[in-house]
DNA sequence: GGTGGATATGTTATAACATATCAATAGTGG
DNA sequence: CCACTATTGATATGTTATAACATATCCACC
């Protein structure tokens, strides 16, 4: 697949607002790590600081660790996949199975109410350009799907679904 | 990953209805690739005939590789790629991207009536033992699906969606 | 029946994605 | 401070998939 170029954050500067954003979903993260135990530390922080500064385009763990050893020259391999294992157990991070790639946590939804159970988040992935997005899973849709599921005898749980196609900005060039 | 155990056609030899459907299914898919002028030659009979044998449960590229090699000794990953390739192309395979790895296509939904476009696929997979499960996806729940795509701006397509869950028969087992 | 283009396969190498293992170090509770 | 555990460093390897180029086969046409 062809992927969107990266952002670097060191070498160019985000704008005000997309660097606020980023420090408050550190301070979110931090907080949230503390919260259970466990330690948001230096190289778990570096990891998520990269992932939030590409404003919804999913990095691949190689393109990851590429802008990590701009900051850490050492890094390798296991360095930016232990970090996204531990960021995706704490809810940071998700992995996008279908590029095998890797974006953070949109915790827009993380306060709406879901009666249902777990959170169930959906992407929708554009083919064009990558931008991925994530969304709530609509109550009626995860309750259909699990029956329609339990129709056939199995019980499904929440794992993301990842749905393809263009996104609004490549809709409108495509016309 | 855990995978279930691998059914080697060659050496296990099938039930006699196992067979029949298989061979059925290969009739038909020999038809199908002749209706679109597409051939459907050795390689592609019998990596098709090996996925067909694994009786829902789904293997991996190499799984599939070794269990060609018996035939075939001199066969390379991308004998076995450009097969599944060609077979996905023409619909006879299905990719499960959670688990890379290959399944043959149902061809039971066919012939169901799908107003609303292309046949868009769900999988229903078990994380126990891994059977995967080929079903239509509801057409009341593709257009939920795709309305909700539609309110952030996305066109999104006809890709398979991949529930994970337990199977009827682990749920029993699992009590 | 030869020839040429298209399609398919063989063969080697490598890209891309991910984990195992073990030693060193840093944080934490007693 | 000590022992314990979690984390990181470092090296190697496993797994999934494709690039690149050579060769073989099919088949339409002359």
């Amino acid at each position: 697949m062809s992927r969107a170029p990266v952002t670097d954050p060191g070498q160019a500067p985000l704008s005000d607002s997309a660097a606020s954003d980023t420090e408050r979903a550190l301070a979110h993260a931090a907080e949230h790590c503390e919260a259970h135990g466990a330690r948001f530390t230096a190289a778990r922080r570096r990891v998520l600081a990269i992932l939030l500064a590409q404003q919804g385009q999913p990095l691949t763990a190689y393109q990851l660790l590429d802008l990590l050893r701009e900051q850490q020259p050492g890094a390798q391999p296991p360095t930016v996949y232990r970090a996204l294992d531990f960021l995706m157990r704490n809810e940071l991070v998700h992995r996008i199975e279908s590029t095998n790639s890797y974006l953070p946590c949109n915790h827009q939804h993380c306060g709406h109410h879901h009666p249902e159970g777990e959170h169930w988040p959906q992407f929708l992935l554009c083919d064009r350009c990558g931008e991925t997005r994530e969304v709530p899973l609509d109550n009626a849709l995860r309750q259909a799907l699990t029956r329609q599921a339990r129709d056939y005898g199995f019980e499904v749980g929440a794992r993301p679904l990842e749905l393809h196609g263009l996104c609004p900005g490549c809709r409108a060039e495509h016309e």
